[in-house]
DNA sequence: GCCAACGTTGGC
DNA sequence: GCCAACGTTGGC
């Protein structure tokens, strides 16, 4: 199962009003960028994530899955281009990673954070997330 | 608040 | 179809 990362500023969406969103989820609206719609297209329904804050906090904040397949972003405007998937929380990470451990691990030196700072839906190999997940504190990490 | 990176737009 | 101008993102 493939692994991906979310960005998101906490001022416009937190990982606290993810939470909060529950079990159904929320629609991951408004990315308006042409590869991280390809990446949203060509995730499957349980594929997790990592939530990052972005601008404030600086750092994975929790492990999100995908709920529901792409489908038309509700905030398009009819717009056939723009597609969004469904995700929801599963749980915190205990221990926050941040984009400093992160930049000063060499494992994770090719990670899509480091090398597409701008690219706000992204695709992480099974490797990073491993590794991630350990920097987490997550002993049993979710696949 | 600044500015580098980079995606998008639009004139030619 | 190229490329300069422009706008946005996001770390610092």
């Amino acid at each position: 199962m493939a692994h991906w990362l979310y960005k998101s500023e906490p001022a416009s969406w937190s990982w606290e009003q993810q939470k909060a969103a529950g079990d159904k989820g929320t629609e991951w609206t408004g990315v308006r960028n042409y590869l991280a719609r390809n990446n949203m297209r060509a995730m499957q329904v349980g594929d997790k994530g990592f939530f990052y804050h972005s601008n404030d906090g600086l750092e994975i904040v929790g492990i999100v899955e995908v709920c529901a397949l792409s489908h038309p972003d509700s905030t398009a405007k009819g717009d056939p281009k723009w597609d969004c998937v469904d995700i929801r929380a599963v749980m915190d990470m205990p221990k926050p990673v941040t984009l400093k451990d992160i930049k000063a691990n060499e494992t994770l030196s090719k990670m899509s954070l480091v090398t597409s700072m701008r690219l706000s839906v992204q695709p992480v190999t099974d490797d990073e997330w491993a590794e991630v997940c350990r920097m987490g504190g997550l002993d049993n990490p979710p696949r």
